[in-house]
DNA sequence: TTTTTTATTAAACATTTGTTTAATTCAATT
DNA sequence: AATTGAATTAAACAAATGTTTAATAAAAAA
């Protein structure tokens, strides 16, 4: 199923990847494209076709990295409830600390060709592992009865959309980057706490 | 200071608004515009000199409106600080509803155009009454002790990102939208007595 | 009414953009 | 060494796009 990619299509795929992710599909051009990754112009639609065949593969490859991390976490058989919650909370803050751009993409890409994305998204999440930890503890009485939905969606929201709203961020506390990554360094621990607290009777 | 508009120019704007909205900047072209505002295509550069100046225009409307309705809740001065939550938690939500675009639309402005967005933020925020309220708490021992960046941060994030999310959500759960919908008028009541949980000790 | 200003229109203009063509270089195979 | 096929290039093409022009219609002022 994987194909593997000839030098210069990596080096197309890695300077389209980047591009779109900072600009977005429209805001990105082709000749852009050839200039980031020193390849003539029609090597582009020699490989991919399209700019926007381009743009689907790296769509999917990039969505899927995105979704199979909490995928894996939230399925693992071993771990407890909270040492998913933990793992959760540092690894994607880590991965989009290293890359920055990765929600807003997401989040548009989401909006503007939801069908396509989605097919990767089967029951892998609603049916995990952590959604039974979850009605377990609401079984034990231990866990208020909510939607397991408010669950996943909090946890995604305290992770995700700080970054998405970096710039307010930034500015209200006239923070310089550093600064910001420190504070979502902290919430690493916040979050699993805070998320406990909320679904606790 | 406030312009007023002719009857063509509010056309225009109008459906520019719309436009922007749905589709970003990029995507979204002059012609777009003139025909859903049904005016000729040079009026757009007649009375707004050209796209990215009647861009700028919407853009900082939609922003200083998307801000001040949570500015005026936070200052208010009778309210206490669960009743801000609950406002902010309500309004917010009738607000995205119908105008369900919004959230993406600041994000992705946010990221390209930071420095002239954020001249509408200046301490409003983070030195309103809300602030002031919670620092209270904290003097008083019953509110654990953390940056408030966090505290306003949680609550825009759980109020604002199950909308940027929602074609994840509604695919997770098989929602269509007005369950989508329903889900979020629940999160209304729910979010102000999350947030509670988290600040108390 | 006449004149002047404003609003509106169709057409044109200059760039930009995605894609293709046809020629050339390079590498592998015979 | 000769041949074949793949990779790369510069140039061209057609369509789209933001903007301007010049002419006309409508409204306001004289």
């Amino acid at each position: 199923m994987k194909k593997k990619y000839s030098e210069t299509e990596i080096k197309i795929k890695t300077a389209a990847k980047s591009l779109f992710l900072e600009k977005g599909y429209s805001a990105t051009t082709t000749r852009d494209i050839s200039k980031e990754s020193e390849i003539n112009l029609a090597l582009l639609n020699y490989y991919f076709t399209s700019k926007k065949k381009l743009f689907e593969i790296i769509m999917l490859e990039t969505f899927h990295d995105f979704i199979s991390k909490m995928v894996e976490v939230y399925n693992d058989e071993k771990s407890s409830l909270e040492e998913k919650l933990e793992l959760t909370s540092s690894k994607y803050i880590d991965m989009i600390i290293a890359e920055p751009h990765l929600p807003t993409f997401v989040v548009n890409e989401l909006k503007n060709n939801p069908s396509s994305i989605l097919k990767i998204l089967k029951g892998q999440i609603m049916e995990s592992k952590l959604i039974d930890q979850y009605n377990e503890g609401v079984k034990k009485g231990i866990y208020k009865k909510i939607d397991p939905i408010h669950f996943v969606t909090n946890i995604l929201s305290l992770i995700v959309f700080p970054f998405i709203s970096s710039p307010i961020i930034i500015k209200m506390k006239k923070f310089n980057k550093t600064e910001f990554n420190e504070m979502m360094y902290e919430r690493k621990k916040l979050i699993p706490e805070w998320i406990l607290k909320m679904i606790k009777k």
